[in-house]
DNA sequence: GCAATCAGGACTAACATGGTCCCATATGAC
DNA sequence: GTCATATGGGACCATGTTAGTCCTGATTGC
């Protein structure tokens, strides 16, 4: 369920490797080296970051990549917008979709105000909580006031 | 981003469809014309759901569904997990998997943390609450304390 | 000029999903 | 007992998405 893709985890990783060289400049390769990701594929996700902002580039020899502001301005839905695009939970969620249910769907729009509460929590979630072994992460100040037994957290 | 699939919408739909009427046997002839959605996709979506024991199955003639619990005991997780399995945010927060960049991931288990916050807040909102118009969706809840401009809110 | 590096996009293989269909089994009416 | 009506379980295929690779062009420093 709500999986997100194999190329945002890398895309994470790949961000919190550059958070961890500040002000140092990271060609592809070494990068690459780092997170022991394909070079092919760091490319390609270091294109999309940069074209939405997250890194910053410098072409020519001795170019590479930092990071494009500080990892605490940096959130998860701004890594997922990044490289997974505008996509919502449902189709009908998109501001395009045109669902030949929705006038009969008796489930209105739930499940898209679901998905922008599950994106205010992901806006609260910095690259600075996603670094090493973070234990006090904000998500955790979502379930305030949730009464119910966290017994059934272990199925995912 | 953290897309539902189209079975577990539609299985939301026969669902709301079941709870609207309690107490009557439906079969899945009688689901498909009341959701619009095709009959040989209902039959498929109840089997699951009847697997999962959301749905109760008669069989036979005059055999059909009827909602297995009220409405106020169904989660949005129940359904997802009824409909798309176990499945977690990352390949790496399932149990089974063998992530080979696991030791090296600095990301550690912050997608999976954020996963188990989801879900904390999906086992909030119940088929009731997905019924009709509603207004007070419980996740609302869930972003109590949230300071930060909810500006951004529509981008999903 | 040359090597190193990013920018943009095309391309393919693998996988997941959506949707349909078939056959076995169970039940109720006649 | 027979038949019509249902569900149960699974196979099957077309389609779309994703992951990953590769090619060509542009930019920069030596």
């Amino acid at each position: 369920m709500l999986r997100i893709s194999r190329l945002t985890d890398y895309g994470t990783m790949i961000l919190v490797h550059l958070a961890g060289r500040a002000g140092h400049v990271c060609s592809a390769s070494d990068v690459a080296a780092g997170t022991h990701v394909a070079l092919p594929t760091v490319q390609k996700i270091l294109k999309f970051l940069a074209r939405a902002g997250l890194v910053v580039s410098a072409r020519g020899a001795d170019g590479g990549y930092t990071l494009g502001r500080a990892p605490e301005a940096i959130s998860a839905a701004d890594i997922l917008d990044a490289l997974e695009g505008p996509v919502a939970i449902t189709e009908c969620s998109q501001s395009d979709s045109q669902c030949e249910l929705e006038s009969l769907c008796p489930v209105g729009s739930a499940w898209q105000r679901i998905n922008k509460s599950i994106r205010v929590a992901l806006d609260e979630i910095t690259l600075a909580d996603l670094r090493g072994p973070a234990r006090d992460i904000p998500v955790a100040a979502l379930t305030r006031g949730i009464t119910r037994p966290l017994v059934r957290l272990d199925r995912g």
